[in-house]
Parts: structure tokens; C-alpha cells; sequence
DNA sequence: GTCTATAATGAGATAGAC
DNA sequence: GTCTATCTCATTATAGAC
């Protein structure tokens, strides 16, 4: 994003680095400028400097987030065996849900403070579930779940729900506020319960690779 | 709700009708009082006279979506076969969801704009996976499914999670504004994914009668 | 680049007349 | 019960000095 090359102005990214902070533990609408500015130690007036509306820090955020997302899905075709690869892909999935969940659990928000976002939010979602997709149908060609094009398309929705409100859904189900990553783990063990009655035993052993381990009792969270 | 035994207050009635169906169709948070008002034909000054708060409006109307709720799940303790109840329970839960969908997609907004409802909401939410839990204790006990406690109790959730977000998800994936019943047949098509790998043959009859048919294609999203 | 104002908006809410 | 008129208030945004 950087397009002036040379740019050094480190208050630009001090403000993006408050705002992911103030906005994944404050909520994206309770946040108002006033707070962003007191955070960032500047003035208000100089905070209208960098970003000429609360629009462009969302815009920014969302084009950091979309990079690193398209990352994490790059790294399952690179080299390596199948196991892996899809390992690395779910945690590296849940691990950029850990750090943008502001995006994932203010959506709604985030869609009426930046309606321009619309678009690109639909093509990385579009995005997100071809990979899962592409993941799914290279587990099945390597013999690590057994299931025709339907299942497989059923099972892929279902996981992409699944993980996408899973922040979401801790919050309103258990009022977990401050997310850790045991409540991520325990969502990974949530999303691979719809992967598992297809599994092959070989496949099994991707589960416990990614993760996929039942987790203890969570703080917080009445079994 | 109506603590005034014989209120006849028409006005106070339309309000809550007119905010139901402006919430369903262009979003809680971005419906405000005047709008409100205007819809009704009233006088802002007129709405604060029955509803001092906007909170109050989302109060009244969670009260009456709560024992809607409340009622559907109550007909699946009812008289009659394992099937047919596990099917009206099914169907009953998507038609509120189809007419309180602003409760599902707004959550978030809900809980911000009425902070007092967040006990109730979670109560509401321990009873629906109660519900659900039971349903498919019921459902195992009655041979229509196969499946161990620990995979019932993670099909529950992983059902509640997609049943839950369906709509906001139609919304965000496939920029569905306009939900119709087609897009919650298809949720139930979805949600049947969840079970379907555990069903045994007559729970597949079962499937057929909650309307877990595959659904041709919606209107407005490529398949 | 950063600050101190201060304007402009738009929402929720109220008082008091009819 | 309903209306008109007005208030408060948070938030975004801008102009202009340093």
C-alpha cells in the first residue's frame, strides 16, 4: 500500500497497528476517532492527516489482512506432502482469524463504516472458499477423505461457516470476550467434527497434525 | 407484555409490526427513530411516547420472538412420531428464523443497542442448543441416527453455528439482501450435511420431510 | 507533520401545547 | 395520544496556526 516509496512517517503505522489492536478488542463501531488519536498519542486533527475518513483505516487494514490471508492459502500449493500442506493451511487460517478477528466478528459493521469494502470482501471470500474447496478435492485425491463432489461441496460451506462466526459465536453463545488461543484450537477440534466421518485413516493423522485434538476444559466456558 | 390488561393502543402495536419488518429489511442498526416514525405515519415525538428508548423496542420484540421460540420448541415434546416431530421442530425453527431474522443477522448490532438483553439472549441460546441437543438424543434413541455422545454433541453445535449464521452468510457470500424461502431450504439442504453421514435409512426419511431436500437453484447466486 | 480550535452532522430524546 | 419545537450529545470532519 506503501505508494510513496520512501515513506518513513511511522505515525501512519502506528495509527493501522492501534487501530487492528483497538478494533479486535473494543469492537470496530464502539471505537471512535477521539480513542483511536488518545491511543496513538496524536492529535485528533493530526489523525484526519493520515486518513482523510475512519473509511480509508478500514480500507488499509482490509488490504493488509487480504494479503496475509492470500499467503496462508498460497503456502498449501507449495511443495510437500498433502498432510502438511493442509495442516499448515488450517492453522495458518485460524491463526490470521486470530489476529483480524475484528473483520470476522464485525462484518456487519464493518460492511455499513466502509460500503466500498463490499466487493473485495465478497472476492476474498470467494477466494477462501475455492482454496478450502481445492484443499478438500487435494485430501481426497491423496486418499485422506472418501467423498463424492456433493458431500465434499456440503462439508466445504459448513466448514467455511463453521470457522468464519466461530469468534462470533464464542461471544454470544459464552460471553467470551477476550479471545485466546485455546478458544481457537477448540474451534479447530469443532470444524474437523464435520470432516471426520469421512476421513480415512490416513486422514486421521491429519487431524491431530492441524491440530484437530479434543481441548481441554476452556477458561471461561461451561462444558 | 401487555401489562395494561385491556390496551387497545393500536399505535404501540403498529410500531412493533413496522420495526419488525424495517429491521428484517434494511438492518437494525440503520433504522432510525425518524425513519421509524415516518413508516409507522406518527410523529417522532409520538413513538417516544409509547417507547422511551429504542432499547425498548428491541426489548418488546425479543420477548415476543423468545416465545415464539419458546413455543416451537415446546411442539417437538408433543404427542406423535419421533420423524414428524423432529421434522416440525426443524421447519418451525427456520420459519422464526425467516421472520426474526433481523435477531440473527444484527446480533451483534442488538447486543450494542440493548445492552440488557445480552442474559436473555444467552439464556435463549442455551435453550435453543438444549433443544437441539434433545432433538438429536431423541433422534438417536429413536434409531434415525447412529452417532456416540461426543459426536452428537459437536454435530449440535457445528448445526447451531450454520443454522444460525445461514442468513448472515447468504448475505455476505453471496450478497443476498432479500432472503426468501428458497434460501432457507436451502440452510435446511445445508444443515442436513452436518447429520446426513450419520443417519441411518429411516432417519433419511426423516431428512426428506423437514424439507432437507437438495434445493434446485436460487435465484440471484451462482451455484 | 502536528497541533488547537471549532464547525457540521445526525441521532436519540424531551417538554409542553393541542 | 398525538403533535411541534427544541435539546443534548457523540462523532466526523475542517481550517488554520505552529
Amino acid at each position: 500500500m506503501a505508494t510513496t516509496a520512501g515513506r518513513r512517517s511511522g505515525t501512519r503505522q502506528r495509527i493501522l497497528e492501534t487501530c487492528r489492536e483497538l478494533f479486535n478488542r473494543r469492537g470496530t463501531a464502539d471505537v471512535t476517532t477521539a480513542e483511536i488519536a488518545a491511543a496513538v498519542g496524536i492529535n485528533e486533527g493530526n489523525l484526519y492527516y493520515h486518513f482523510k475518513r475512519k473509511e480509508q483505516i478500514l480500507a488499509t487494514l482490509f488490504a493488509a489482512f487480504a494479503a496475509e490471508l492470500r499467503e496462508v492459502a498460497a503456502a498449501d500449493l507449495a511443495e510437500g506432502e498433502a498432510e502438511t500442506r493442509a495442516a499448515r493451511y488450517f492453522r495458518g487460517w485460524f491463526g490470521l482469524m486470530w489476529e483480524w478477528r475484528f473483520f470476522y466478528r464485525d462484518a456487519m459493521v464493518v460492511r455499513r463504516l466502509a460500503p466500498g469494502l463490499q466487493a473485495e470482501l465478497e472476492t476474498l471470500a470467494d477466494e477462501g472458499q475455492a482454496d478450502l474447496r481445492r484443499a478438500l478435492r487435494s485430501m481426497a485425491a491423496n486418499g485422506l477423505i472418501v467423498a463424492d463432489d456433493d458431500e465434499l461441496e456440503r462439508m466445504m460451506v459448513n466448514a467455511w461457516i463453521v470457522a468464519t462466526y466461530w469468534i462470533d459465536y464464542l461471544r454470544m453463545r459464552h460471553g467470551v470476550g477476550e479471545i485466546t488461543r485455546r478458544h481457537l484450537d477448540w474451534g479447530a477440534w469443532q470444524l474437523m467434527g464435520i470432516f471426520e466421518p469421512y476421513l480415512t485413516a490416513e486422514g486421521r493423522l491429519l487431524l491431530a497434525a492441524a491440530g484437530g485434538m479434543r481441548p481441554g476444559p476452556v477458561p471461561g466456558v461451561q462444558a
